[in-house]
DNA sequence: CTTTTTAGTTAAGCGGGCTTAACTTTATGC
DNA sequence: GCATAAAGTTAAGCCCGCTTAACTAAAAAG
């Protein structure tokens, strides 16, 4: 595939700066907020996929109920997380993240934005409407890849 | 700023995917490997910077001596790390992945890249180009941007 | 209506990462 | 040359995430 050949580079090298970038901004945050990875990985899944069962959190994370439930009690603890008793099924909870989780949420994920929209910002209009046109490109198919499978 | 109107969105959509993807991934390979994240990251920082000392490791990870000396032990211990008398300085100790190391790593790497090159691979070639062009932009303003900081 | 399954909790125990404190060894400053 | 600083190591102790095991309560199955 000689297309590949071609693209191979500017991807991986992308991807190298970018993630590096990420994951230090990521790792900092989560300090900065005191909390533990797996905790901040919860309250990112109530965001990004809503309110959920004790369950989802130890299916999404791999990890067992009595797991989950103890990471999500810390969280009620600091105020982050709402449980409260699911009407359709006494058994189970609703999980929801509190006006503080979302706050805190929405300021970790902003934070991941930050650098990257400056960078977006120190190009000129040109470069700026491809680099639009090529990421709604991959979004796009990332989206029908996940589709797919 | 009239461009940022219009390229905030796609540039959030494309991280919102791209990190989600990433970052499980990645978690999915430390898990695999039986290593801990931060030992991970030492493994990663010695292959993207090479040889350093112990005190490179607790200045870039930001934890004691201690911590790092404790992490470099095991990872010694795994075999995939050479600890080393500097001969310069015979406090100092040369850290450098043995063969084992480098190869985990760059299994790692390697799978941190399929994905994203499984989704070019299924665009067409005028798209292909298109990406190649905004990610070779990209990563030279994210280059130049890193400098002047 | 009884049995079984499902959702979640609690407690005990393990291993990991991290810190501080005390220490050894080698290099530097004066 | 001697005091001080720097590079690592080791040990004690803390908190955390996770697992297994034992349990409660509610729903589903028969």
């Amino acid at each position: 595939m000689p297309k590949s050949v071609q693209i191979t580079r500017p991807l991986r090298e992308w991807m190298d700066v970018f993630m590096h970038r990420s994951m230090r901004g990521w790792n900092q945050f989560a300090k900065s907020t005191g909390l533990s990875m797996p905790q901040l990985g919860i309250l990112m899944q109530l965001h990004y996929k809503g309110t959920t069962g004790l369950s989802g959190i130890s299916e999404r994370f791999n990890i067992s109920a009595a797991a989950a439930s103890q990471l999500v009690e810390k969280l009620v603890q600091s105020g982050y997380l709402e449980r409260a008793e699911d009407p359709n099924d006494r058994r189970a909870k609703n999980l929801r993240l509190t006006a503080g989780g979302a706050k805190l949420v929405s300021e970790g994920i902003q934070e991941r934005y930050r650098w990257m929209e400056k960078l977006a910002d120190n190009l000129n209009l040109e470069d700026n409407k491809k680099i639009l046109e090529a990421l709604t490109i991959l979004t796009e198919a990332a989206r029908k890849m996940d589709e797919k499978k």
